[in-house]
DNA sequence: CTACCGATTGACT
DNA sequence: GTCAATCGGTAGA
């Protein structure tokens, strides 16, 4: 698959835009001496304003500056004890950002099987605080750049993209507030997803 | 300091 | 489908 860098200027536009785009995108960790790839398969955006789900809903705090960084930065949070990825959208101080829930992993098995703890391959990356755990990402990584090819970033497809009929808007996920809004976004039918349809 | 609660997961009916 | 574990962030006394 022919691929490009996700930059700065991609995901500095509206995250419903970024999270449907991301959709069939490879996000790769570098961990030790490996390039650990999966497919993104699920996605959700949050917004900047009318949100109350998005943790940029009360204002900074220290826990979520981050997500007031620049488009691409990391904004990881924790939940529940688990992790949670998110790529920050639109311009430096806006507070919109994409969560990466599900991926579908496409090399070094035996490495997320280890990580994880698990043997089935679909325990390994099919929830947000899954694949961190897979890819080892931690709030280490909050306020770094998706958008080099240092630690962790993200590969858009030019060739073999996803087809419109292929891609389904969802409410989102575990929300409480704003449950209504259409802003996850699927693969529809890949079996990778966090939930079934 | 206490109280509340969540962008989850895993186990269970 | 339901539900509890479990703990850091936030608000408020």
């Amino acid at each position: 698959m022919t691929c490009k860098l996700a930059t700065p200027d991609f995901f500095n536009r509206n995250p419903a835009e970024v999270a449907r785009e991301l959709l069939g995108a490879k996000l790769i960790r570098r961990w030790h001496d490996l390039e650990i790839e999966g497919r993104i398969v699920e996605t959700e955006a949050y917004l900047s304003q009318n949100d109350p789900a998005s943790h940029s809903f009360i204002g900074t705090r220290p826990r979520n500056r981050w997500m007031f960084g620049p488009p691409g930065t990391l904004y990881v949070y924790t939940i529940h004890r688990r992790f949670c990825l998110n790529a920050v959208t639109e311009a430096t101080g806006i507070g919109s950002a994409v969560l990466i829930r599900a991926v579908e992993p496409l090399n070094h098995f035996e490495t997320l099987k280890q990580n994880r703890q698990r043997e089935k391959i679909h325990e390994l990356t099919t929830g947000p605080g899954k694949l961190c755990e897979a890819l080892q990402i931690n709030l280490s990584h909050n306020g770094t750049s998706l958008c080099d090819r240092t630690d962790l970033w993200i590969e858009l497809p030019i060739s073999a993209l996803p087809t419109i009929d292929e891609i389904v808007a969802t409410p989102r996920v575990g929300i409480s507030k704003a449950k209504e809004l259409p802003l996850r976004f699927i693969l529809k039918g890949n079996s990778f997803l966090s939930r079934k349809s």
